[in-house]
DNA sequence: ATTTGCATGTAAAATGTTACATGATTGC
DNA sequence: GCAATCATGTAACATTTTACATGCAAAT
């Protein structure tokens, strides 16, 4: 079987430790949101694929709350073939941004339209902005100063350096959009 | 029928002037790649439908080289289509960096492939700085400061924006993997 | 001769989201 | 009682890329 992305995600999660399906969308919410994302709906099937070709092995636990909870860990050949993922070369995603999409083919009476969507793209910017100064302060106090802490650090920069210089950008296009009148 | 997001990029690349399904893809390729695209795939079989729809209308014209080219224009129910489309709130594409999640998965002994893949995308980085910057001066020349020109040059102010965070924040990087050793 | 650019299109495969379905427990 | 959180999963739908198929003309 060949692997998708959504697999290595999987993988890469699992390797923070044990977790099932749900946990795997937990964790994803909290900390990779802001570059990657998975539904419901790839996880679980997905889980049950890696569990068939034994890259991971899951074990039914009983959960705090009554139910049973299917708790993978990541096996031996799993850690192999997500490293080996990681080698390869990065296959760069085509980019679509609708935001920009609408700039480009607007005409002059969508100009009021424009400046809402702008409007609202550096709020959700600045929330993000907010969020990441949050997880900024969080990981501080723990500082452990090894690999894998400097390694998702770095992605952490990466998310506010980005959405500082597209909410630059944003109000820099708000005050173009104004002087058009 | 609903229309989906390639319809509305395909309909806003009309609205520039008619054109055949080459002419689309050309024109992506040509200015609106590094935030939007589209394939063959996608084009042909969309202008169909949208022809079907009564939101262009295609007529076929001989090509300087003994072809027949079909040659879409827009209507002005499709204009107005767009134009309702670009009044809708833009719907965010759920992010996927595949660069940013294999730092984030990583193990040391994956450090050498990520010093490689950084590298190969400041190299990326750079060379899209360029091609925005021959864009910048090529539509300077031209300049006639109408509604349609700024957007499409907060567009491009975007991709350069964006672009140099890109490239500072994979130096950065690269010289953080240089100190783990 | 062969590669490159123009030009159109289809079919299959891959990929992914959304909606639906179900059920327990905890806190308000 | 009701909402939220925990928890799992399927089916349908939507979307898109990739590979394939074809053919002419101009330039090298």
């Amino acid at each position: 079987m060949k692997l998708r992305r959504s697999d290595y995600a999987i993988l890469g999660l699992l390797r923070l430790g044990p977790g099932s399906g749900y946990d795997i969308k937990q964790r994803i919410d909290r900390s990779v949101a802001f570059f990657w994302n998975e539904s419901y709906g790839q996880i679980y099937p997905r889980l049950k694929a890696l569990e068939a070709e034994g890259l991971v092995k899951g074990r039914e636990t009983p959960s705090a709350r009554g139910g049973v909870r299917h708790v993978y860990s990541l096996t031996r050949r799993g850690a192999k073939a997500l490293d080996a993922w990681i080698e390869e070369p990065v296959v760069p995603a085509p980019p679509r941004s609708e935001l920009l999409l609408k700039l480009f083919i607007a005409g002059e009476p969508s100009l009021p339209a424009l400046e809402r969507h702008l409007v609202a793209h550096a709020r959700d910017l600045r929330a993000e902005l907010q969020q990441h100064a949050a997880t900024h302060t969080l990981i501080s106090d723990t500082e452990p100063g090894d690999v894998a802490w400097t390694l998702r650090r770095l992605t952490l920069d990466f998310g506010e350096r980005t959405a500082r210089a597209e909410l630059a950008w944003a109000e820099h296009a708000l005050e173009a959009l104004g002087e058009l009148t």
